[in-house]
DNA sequence: TCCTTTTCTCGTCATCATGACGATAATCCA
DNA sequence: TGGATTATCGTCATGATGACGAGAAAAGGA
């Protein structure tokens, strides 16, 4: 039995909170084809190697670190015939969400790589379908789990949750009504008995993100 | 540049609700490997084809039809390097929902084909596994999209649709509380003006699928 | 024709989740 | 010591939901 040749990549929606809005991980393309434009960090799947498994060494080759509190799952899979000049090459995404943390962003393959604002970007191959794509999923699953807390450190306030929300659904969100949300729905977070010292203002209560995979009921956005 | 080599596979999850319960589409092997036991349709990725035409034209070929009413999705893709004994072979998996109706299963590539109600199945491959997230995705695709629809014919009665999630999700759903919920969620079924004739009972009105893409606020089941 | 059965459709009520917002608590800083 | 700042708790009206009653509109049999 004879069948088409394809090419198999994984490639990376790594999204992160910084400076109060949800930013991706593009680097730079040190070789053709898309010589010099940005995309999304990726490569080949290697000969022996699980899918998930390609992903978590890309991530960990181009972002150094895929440590505790973050998120690796797949979005989909994208096999265009002319998705990629060089032949048949279909790609499985995959969505990282990261704490801001020290992340150094030194890729090996790639020139250079750098954080930017999602939004329109113009990336290279169908890169920028691929990234809305993961910016919905992620926004869809905050809804739906305490998945929001694969951007925080491993404790965190019920105020730092909140800002993720507010910068990853780009909404704002009243504090009072937020913190009797996720202090009373079961499983979305548990307090650690520490708080927060040296901030302004009254210290803050710690928490660790909760057990459950599924909030109920679940955290909805007004937009739809 | 050198890569290895892979084929791309289409598998089909295809759903139905016959007999008051969720059923799937499964055929029998017709070759090696796995030869003789009961797999999901599917087959190669042709040269010059996109995902969702394989999946389409798979579907095609092992119902004889996606007519209008149904619904295809990506599930996700599976890639394991063990999961194929011909080689290294990445499936993409894809969700289908049809309408009960006139569906001869007669298969082209398949020796036999048939309906049977979802569950732990034994099936070849990984085919298992797909089968259960095909499966979950459906369950929860219920809960926000007005998608149940896509397993009724193209016109229907609140019942026929309730009957539809009480079959995928395994619990029974007190009719006056889902008459409610279905037609006043905006944009979930929009009434044809017409009602049925000859059943027992009071006539129902017929209704069709709703333009919203998602429902709002959700339909949660209790279970989870 | 009349009654029973069946199913659809509309209402009622208590409960819960939510949005809007007031008020208090506990820290830092000048 | 007195703001300024932020966290936390409470109140209230509103809307969605589960449990359930009751009427409406047909078929079918005596």
């Amino acid at each position: 039995m004879s069948y088409p040749v394809f090419a198999v990549t994984v490639d990376l929606v790594v999204l992160t909170v910084r400076e109060g809005e949800l930013q991706v991980l593009l680097v730079r393309r040190g070789c053709e084809p898309f010589l010099g434009e940005w995309a999304l960090p990726g490569g080949f799947v290697l000969a022996d190697e699980d899918l998930p498994t390609a992903a978590r060494r890309e991530l960990a080759e181009e972002t150094g670190l895929d440590g505790p509190g973050g998120h690796l799952e797949q979005i989909a899979s994208y096999g265009d015939p002319d998705r990629d000049p060089r032949g048949r090459v279909v790609t499985v995404a995959y969505l990282a969400l990261l704490p801001d943390l020290p992340t150094p962003t030194a890729g090996t393959d790639a020139a250079e790589a750098e954080w930017r604002p999602v939004g329109e970007l113009g990336l290279a191959f169908d890169h920028d379908r691929i990234l809305a794509d993961g910016v919905e999923r992620a926004r869809s699953k905050l809804e739906y789990t305490p998945l929001a807390a694969a951007f925080c450190p491993p404790e965190f306030t019920i105020a730092a949750l909140r800002q993720v929300y507010e910068a990853v659904w780009g909404e704002t969100i009243d504090p009072r009504n937020f913190h009797r949300k996720a202090t009373s729905t079961p499983g979305f977070v548990s307090a650690t008995g520490a708080s927060t010292e040296g901030e302004p203002g009254r210290p803050a209560r710690l928490f660790r993100r909760g057990e459950a995979a599924v909030l109920n009921p679940p955290l909805l956005r007004r937009g739809a």
